[in-house]
This record gives structure tokens, sequence and C-alpha cells, in this order.
DNA sequence: ATTGTTTATCGTAAAATTACGATAAACTGG
DNA sequence: CCAGTTTATCGTAATTTTACGATAAACAAT
């Protein structure tokens, strides 16, 4: 039969992903899509281990504001804290991000 | 000199952007980093050239907000409608998405 | 022309997000 | 113990997002 009518065109991406995998990528992608928490994870790449006051410098929002936001990110799992003295050093989630990495390569 | 303990481990992902690439990246996850909207492109995948009435068809909320919901992805550069009749034949942008994981491969 | 179809937009309500100051909690150093 | 430091949380206001029904606009078919 001639089929190059009703032939469908290859999609550009698969993106074969359901359920709970699909729940956490798009909880990362709604985190990492607002600008101020996009660049708290830049600021993070070349400060590793910098603490809840380095950001606040770095950002022009107040230390409140910027904690919120340091929530929202460790709970989507972009990065993770840990409680040094009075001060929480942040760092990237490697693991989350491999896994990040790893799934928006396989789908798109 | 010994830098063993100074020495800054390499980060698991460079996120070398900035400016308006940042800017559209940001708006692309942004838009993505909604279920619903996460849906409609998962359905253009296996259904490109539908319109909106398919979608909605497909979906559990009103026209008007899957209205929207285009609108958004539209403007964010994800998907392109093509008006057919009365009808608008929507379909992803291949060229965008292209360029979003060529960004998101080379910052991550 | 009239009727029916399809979709975007308008107006609006509810919910979520973003932001801030104030405060509390937890630790440090004298 | 007390004063200082750091950060999370609380309360709240402003903004944005999400959702819906109603309507308008654009086209189809009779």
């Amino acid at each position: 039969m001639d089929q190059t009518k009703t032939a469908i065109p290859p999609a550009c991406c698969t993106l074969n992903i359901s359920g709970k995998k699909q729940e956490q990528l798009v909880g990362m992608l709604k985190a990492l899509g607002n600008p101020i928490r996009f660049e708290i994870i830049k600021f993070l790449v070349t400060h590793p281990g910098c603490i809840t006051g380095d950001i606040v410098e770095y950002l022009p929002i107040a230390q409140a504001t910027v904690s919120q936001h340091l929530k929202v990110l460790k709970e989507a799992g972009w990065i993770s804290g840990i409680i040094e003295g009075t001060a929480t050093c942040y760092q990237l989630d490697e693991k989350n991000i491999t896994w990040f990495r790893s799934v928006v390569t396989d789908i798109f």
C-alpha cells in the first residue's frame, strides 16, 4: 500500500516518560524555571558548599526570600544542605542532577 | 604547594549560560514545569498536527484553559499553531526543541 | 443569509507563588 | 550566662497562575 501520505514523520523527541518519574522531572523543571532559582544553581556551581549568607549577599533579594527559594530547590532535588554550626552549607545534589541529565537526554 | 585541601571538586554541570539565552531557557523550563502542559507536549509527540479540540477531548479541563496553556507553550517556544479553517493545528516547534536539547546537554 | 463548528479572548474567582519584615531557634565566643 | 551570628519559619501583602463560563470572531455548509 502507498503510505506516502499517511506516514507520520518521526518527532524530534520521544518524551517517553510517565508516572512518578514524570512527576519528579516536572517538579525539577518547575523549580528551575525561575530566574532567581536558576541564578542560585549557577552560583552553587562556582561556590560549592557556600552558606546561605553568601547567596543572600550575591542576590538582590531579602534573606527570607532566599531561604524560601533554597527550600524549593531542595524539595525539588536540585540541592542539599548540611548544617554547620549556625550556618547551612549548600551544594548541588549531584545524584539528582545526573538523573535529570540522563532523563532529559533520554526523552529529548 | 599542597592543594589537596583547597582544590575545588569539578561540578557535575557547568551551567555556563547567561543573558538572553538563559532567559529563553528559563522560560522554556517554566512553561514545561507544569503537569498539564507537559501532558500536552507529550500528546503532540504522538499526535502531530492535531487540533485544539483533540487536546481538549484528551484532557480533563475546560476548553478555555487548554487554549490558555497552548498560548503559554507557544510563547515559550515549545509549539507552533497554524490556522486551518476554523481549527488550529498544533505541532512541536522542532527548531526550538532542538535548541533546547542542545543547550541543556551543553550546560548539564 | 443562517446555522453550526471551532477556537481565542474576556471577565473573574480561587489558588499558588513571590516577596518582605519580624521573630524564633540553634549555635559560638567571650 | 549573655551577646552576637546565622538561618528557618511565621504572618502577610502583592502578584501571578490556573481555572471556568460566556462571548466574540472566523470560517463551513446548507
